[in-house]
DNA sequence: ATGTAC
């Protein structure tokens, strides 16, 4: 294996054995040849290989091992001789992140940050296993998974101008309700407008450092102004939706499949009827994703309107766990691209990209760049990237410290579970100003704010 | 990530 430099920050593992292009890895010389990368990097070797593979296969800089493809990697399949994969997504369809803007600085809640978080903690199921007290029934699960988060503001959560600040408007058109199995829709009719756990939190943040005045006022962020983000996506439906066709493309693509590196790999050609199948399924959780974020932010927003008299505005609310169909230039001719973002960000020129770190330290509003476009397919990390496994957590660290450190930086914390809080500490995280400085360095991205938590609600 | 296991 050849590992070229091509920029500091840049790069390339020529193509060899059965890689059908080179692999790509934006990262920094401290990281690139060490152990936690090593096997995400043979998982990006393995992705190269797969059929109808364009320009390369990617990772971010917060890349680590995931279900047959890496955390944090970008692969663009032809869609005439490409594949599509479950794999590529990840069982959390269209997980994501939203930032929502207030007109209040810290000083004004400094005293409400306790009530705040609990109120939110009340007000919204979290946990494994949050539910609604409500299921919707299946005619209206359709309506759903056809509308997004274009539903949830006919349903009063929200308002329309919402829409214009959420990617593809919140709302995906090629999905089709008959793809997705009568479990899945059982499984999403009483958790939509719920947490989840794992990863997934609600934080109030205040704006730290502002990099660019003049965007940061276009996009109505200023210093010590307080802010909200949501990170959830699909919950159980999504898994159900990603278990299910990984079971149906093994079952009946058993001969196309006969040559895959890894059994994760599991896929289908993108123009056959199973991988159009998984396609639709697959918008159909993104869509329920995009409207679960929708209905808690607007709840939050009404608690905000409650306490504090303010309104709320959308900043941008972006999946980094979603295969997308989009058009990019290819040896100078417009060319349609199945995009497989897996803990990677859309980072079209322009465009708001979010990137949370972790709960102790801080998350960033980045732009998309011209270059993102040029050099990955418009895509940007999606987080830390973590350095310990949850298991490892455990056995490393204690929740009590855990609570201790955060009171030291004056972060409040409501949590469902003591695990979790180990889980998810600071330290099992990459240092996110790491990540964030590759990301500047290869220009993917650019950074506008940084984000400071002081409230934070995990499941 | 996940009714953390079929």
């Amino acid at each position: 294996m050849k590992i070229i430099r091509e920029t500091p920050y840049i790069w390339k593992i020529e193509k060899f054995g059965n890689m059908k292009v080179d692999a790509i890895v934006f990262t920094n010389s401290e990281t690139i040849y060490s152990q936690e990368y090593h096997e995400a990097i043979q998982q990006l070797i393995n992705v190269a290989s797969l059929p109808g593979i364009v320009k390369a296969a990617y990772a971010m800089p917060d890349i680590h091992w995931g279900y047959g493809f890496p955390i944090g990697g970008v692969a663009a399949f032809d869609t005439d001789n490409g594949i599509i994969s479950p794999g590529g997504v990840g069982f959390d369809i269209n997980c994501g992140v939203r930032v929502m803007t207030t007109s209040l600085s810290y000083s004004e809640i400094k005293k409400y940050i306790d009530k705040l978080i609990k109120e939110i903690y009340n007000n919204i199921p979290v946990g494994v296993g949050s539910r609604t007290n409500f299921k919707f029934s299946v005619k209206e699960m359709k309506n759903i998974i056809e509308n997004g988060a274009y539903w949830a503001i006919n349903s009063n959560y929200g308002i329309s101008e919402d829409l214009n600040n959420i990617e593809d408007r919140g709302k995906i058109k090629y999905t089709d309700f008959n793809t997705m199995s009568k479990e899945a829709i059982k499984r999403g009719s009483n958790e939509l407008g719920t947490l989840g756990s794992g990863n997934h939190f609600i934080e109030i943040q205040k704006v730290g450092k502002i990099y660019n005045l003049e965007i940061a006022e276009k996009w109505g962020l200023f210093e010590n102004q307080i802010v909200y983000t949501i990170h959830s996506g699909s919950r159980g439906l999504g898994h159900q939706i990603a278990t299910d066709y990984i079971k149906i493309l093994r079952d009946n693509l058993k001969e196309w499949n006969k040559k895959i590196p890894d059994k994760q790999l599991i896929n289908a050609p993108f123009n056959s009827q199973y991988g159009q199948n998984y396609f639709l399924a697959m918008n159909g959780a993104a869509n329920f994703a995009f409207a679960n974020r929708q209905i808690m932010g607007h709840k939050i927003r009404k608690i905000f309107k409650e306490i504090f008299g303010t309104d709320v505005k959308l900043l941008y609310d972006i999946t980094h766990n979603i295969a997308k169909l989009e058009e990019h230039i290819i040896d100078g001719k417009k060319k349609k691209l199945i995009i497989h973002r897996k803990g990677a960000t859309r980072a079209f020129k322009n465009q708001p990209v979010l990137i949370p770190g972790d709960m102790g330290t801080s998350s960033y509003v980045l732009i998309g760049t011209e270059k993102s476009e040029s050099l990955a397919f418009g895509s940007s990390a999606h987080g830390a990237g973590r350095v310990l496994g949850r298991r490892q957590a455990k056995r490393k660290l204690n929740s009590k410290d855990i609570l201790t450190e955060l009171k030291n930086k004056n972060i409040r914390i409501i949590a469902k579970s003591k695990g979790t809080i180990v889980e998810e500490a600071p330290e099992v995280y990459k240092n996110i100003d790491d990540v964030i400085e590759i990301i500047e360095k290869t220009g993917i991205s650019k950074k506008i704010a940084k984000l400071i938590p002081i409230g934070v609600v995990k499941g």
